[in-house]
DNA sequence: TTGATGTTGAGAATCGTTATCAAAAGATAC
DNA sequence: GTATCTTTTGATAACGATTCTCAACATCAA
């Protein structure tokens, strides 16, 4: 869901950082916070060539670096080497439950399992800084 | 640690296979199995140039994809995008933290938090299969 | 020793991502 | 609005890890 909200912080930090608005940031803005997650710099760049055909692979990795260094997107590097991209989440951590067959990604959030991630840490003698936890399996609907 | 036993299981594997044992591949068998834990690709190629000088990557990868599916070795896909193996340890399965500064890893069980990605998994109606917990921060010496 | 088959190494190819750079477009001052 | 200074853009080349290709070579059974 693309908000005002995230419009305005975009711009915020874009003024911020000396940095000029345009037309193909807004249109990778919105593809990439509104509607279906977790997309590829492939499908983001495929969405946006409907609306404006012509726009290059380095303007969409361009443009997705300023909205991970906004906060308003994350970087997710899969398995399969490929990066997909998400709606930050309001300040809210989570994991992913990946099906291996279709691809689907849910997610989740495990409070107890955040509670031992950083007991991990402690016991290590590590200063706790990110974690990345994902669940590959079938889904449901892939295991009928 | 590299044994007998491996070596006999590898060797096992390839005439299971009706593969053929080279120089080679026992080479980079003993690399990887022995001594120093998550190598790259490039560190095992520069290990084995040592004492077997000509190798080419392409015998690296093809050795180690043979490790893999014998189990010896695991494969780890790892952030930077390059992966990195280890000597397959007896049936157990472990996670990973890992220093953000001097790259140092760590190899972590909790049976806790794998209970409770069990439990994930059920609850969202998924059939396990595998999955993965890297926890990034700064170790005890990168801290002081 | 020979023949059949698997393995090797050099180099090309792949693919996601990043860098380069001249042309185009925003922002700002006038 | 225009001039001017930056920043942005898109085409293309470059990058780096990994995989593919293929002719020369090694292995093994008979």
């Amino acid at each position: 869901m693309l908000t005002e909200k995230d419009k305005q912080a975009f711009q915020d930090y874009l003024t911020q950082e000396g940095l000029k608005f345009s037309e193909q940031r807004m249109q990778i803005l919105e593809i990439v916070l509104q509607g279906v997650k977790h997309l590829t710099a492939n499908e983001i760049y495929k969405n946006v060539q409907k609306r404006h055909p012509g726009i290059g692979y380095a303007t969409i990795y361009r443009t997705l670096r300023l909205l991970c260094e906004a906060g308003l997107c994350v970087e997710l590097k899969c398995e399969d080497g490929i990066c997909r991209y998400e709606h930050a989440a309001d300040d809210v951590h989570h994991d992913h439950l990946i099906c291996t067959k279709c691809g689907r990604f849910v997610e989740v959030v495990d409070p107890q399992i955040e509670k031992l991630q950083d007991k991990l840490f402690k016991d290590n003698g590590f200063l706790p800084q990110r974690h990345r936890m994902e669940l590959y399996g079938i889904c449901r609907q892939c295991k009928k």
